[in-house]
DNA sequence: CTTGACCTTCCCATGATGGGAGGCCTGAGG
DNA sequence: CCTCAGGCCTCCCATCATGGGAAGGTCAAG
């Protein structure tokens, strides 16, 4: 299997597939006489794994854990659970920071007559931070 | 006002006024004869503008387009409120995505028993995206 | 053998921010 | 007037994960 079959069947494009190879998250692909990547179904789990846990939000390091806990038969499910609990913690902080500024940006666009008038009680907001209106829609 | 004191009575870095200025965002500062530049109560108001709407999570086009109704004192507010809802919409996207990441991994973690053994329903889901598990914390 | 699809490496860009080096300037104390 | 600290200048580099593209080698089907 070359890297574009490997890509076609991990869902991982062939560029991202180099660059873990690159930045050691994955061990160096064999290559062919013709200096071609070759992977097996081993290297190709390691892709899937790589891939679900980008489409959980993990980072490229708290991947590596996960995949070095993953490859250890031995791992105290501990640390895996230590890993996705931080991520949750981090992705909550992250949920309440942008609900906040969709919440204020709601109440703004609320109190905002969205016509041909120049007055703007989103502007008025940015440019000052009173955050209220007398004027609710 | 150096860019010193312009930082500090905006909020803004020193870094990232230059930044501005060097993306256009804002017009080039006036310069002291030693190349220094120099800031008015009218440079520290758009900067002041720009940190809140980075704080609201408007990327840097988005302000762009801001400062320049703003700037304007004939603009629609139509304008101004067509941007923040479309930012909103954004922001809900990513919220609703990020709370899918953080739901699955709750009920992951809440599936783990993050102990010494190597069982761990997080790490098999990773790899097979199995979205189930018959032990209930 | 030709052609097209695929592989290789290398470089560049993103977006917003910070770090740091090397060099000039300014202001306050001596 | 001189000196020294701290501030300013520009320029380069790094981040994080991803994609784009160029130049050149390879493979398989016709």
């Amino acid at each position: 299997m070359n890297i574009g079959q490997a890509s076609r069947a991990s869902g991982v494009s062939a560029k991202m597939i180099r660059y873990y190879e690159e930045i050691e998250l994955v061990r160096p692909a064999s290559r062919t006489g013709a200096n071609y990547r070759e992977y097996a179904a081993r290297e190709i789990n390691e892709l899937r794994f790589i891939k679900r846990g980008r489409s959980l939000g993990f980072s490229m390091a708290e991947i590596a854990q996960l995949l070095s806990l993953w490859r250890d038969r031995d791992r105290p499910s501990r640390e895996v659970k230590a890993i996705a609990d931080r991520h949750v913690a981090d992705l909550d902080a992250r949920i309440a920071g942008m609900q906040a500024m969709a919440d204020t940006l709601r109440h703004l666009s609320q109190c905002c007559a969205g016509d041909g008038r120049p007055e703007c009680p989103i502007l008025a907001d940015i440019a000052e931070a009173s955050r209220s209106c007398d004027r609710p829609a």
